[in-house]
DNA sequence: GCAATATTTGACCAGTGGTCAATTGATGAG
DNA sequence: CTCATCAATTGACCACTGGTCAAATATTGC
């Protein structure tokens, strides 16, 4: 009840992050307050906002380390023995898997418009298109069209933000999943 | 200030659905609350409660005639004298097109989840979707596969939703949608 | 030891979706 | 025409939300 806490049990930006990343996988960002996460951390609302300026800053510092682990998905999908076709077509299928296995991180990462973290988050989600526009040519023996890579991307898009909510994972949609993969492929070469 | 008003004045179902539709089509779904509508039919928010269960009602029988609608545009893209292959491209654009210049709408259509309109709005979603497959099939010459189409219809979706809350009419991504059209009709043959 | 500073609290604000007893208009039976 | 019934409306109320901020206390540096 006292007014600040003593030193062992303060409160911590990353603690803060932990607990909101757990209440926010589980039930999406709407559906978990501020006072939720408080509540889990034994702590008041109002300490929140002493680290965190709003809700949206809040998330997005949630959701910053899952753009890297994406981006490095990304990357690291040019790695490997296969040929350059199978890996185009892992590329986007891990796309796909990374977002129906992060649905609430992806919703902010990709989807969420409006709020105040747009800025930070568009740029980071620009980013890491950039990054996938690379990859996917680096591995196309032909020079694609800019546009195309495009298209592809928002077709993976598409995938992900229908099937969101609709299927719990990655696995559900596997299949679909694969043969959307095939069909933007055709429509990339 | 009477708790029943005059019956020239009564409150309509179909009063409450044209006024939450313009609000709602300006600021989008979650930013009308139920008493901003009532402010503007000039009643309490407790009687719009009396003709709608709930918010989510009240919006799915706002969009139950956008349903119509975009199943009337896909159903009347088989008609004009363009050959086949160009009325599939202006099936997938028009889809777009309806899409971009109802944004709010479509938000519902086809992205809301969770809500308890679901039933509802998901049931009349697969209707359009069927009806756009019909279609799809009648304007290719060669036997389509079922899921290719369901990729098409996925990717024209990852368009819509991206673009949706970043441009504001259809004009401004024309290009953008054109392009991604062929890239469609690419995977499609 | 004491003043300055960093944290935390909880009351508070304006707003939300939703419920419901109470009230009053319309309506139809006698 | 009257009066009971029923349909519609109100507004107080509930539990919640994101967000602010003065006050209170722990820590820190002097």
């Amino acid at each position: 009840m006292s007014p600040r806490k003593t030193a062992s049990q303060e409160l911590t930006r990353e603690l803060i992050i932990q607990k909101a990343r757990t209440q926010f996988v589980e039930k999406g960002f709407q559906q978990v307050s501020m006072r939720n996460i408080a509540k889990e951390l034994g702590c008041s609302h109002g300490a929140i906002y002493y680290h965190f300026k709003n809700k949206a800053e809040l998330f997005y510092a949630v959701v910053e380390d899952d753009f890297s682990i994406l981006n490095n998905l990304i990357e690291d999908s040019i790695q490997g023995p296969e040929d350059d076709s199978t890996k185009l077509s892992n590329l986007l299928l891990r796309f796909i898997e990374f977002g129906l296995n992060h649905q609430s991180q992806y919703e902010i990462m990709f989807m969420v418009r409006n709020t105040e973290v747009d800025s930070l988050s568009q740029e980071a989600a620009n980013l890491c298109y950039q990054k996938f526009a690379q990859t996917v040519q680096s591995l196309s023996t032909k020079q694609l069209k800019i546009i195309d890579v495009w298209s592809a991307f928002i077709a993976l898009h598409g995938f992900v933000s229908h099937y969101r909510g609709y299927v719990d994972r990655f696995d559900e949609a596997e299949l679909a999943a694969k043969s959307h993969v095939q069909f933007i492929i055709k429509g990339l070469l």
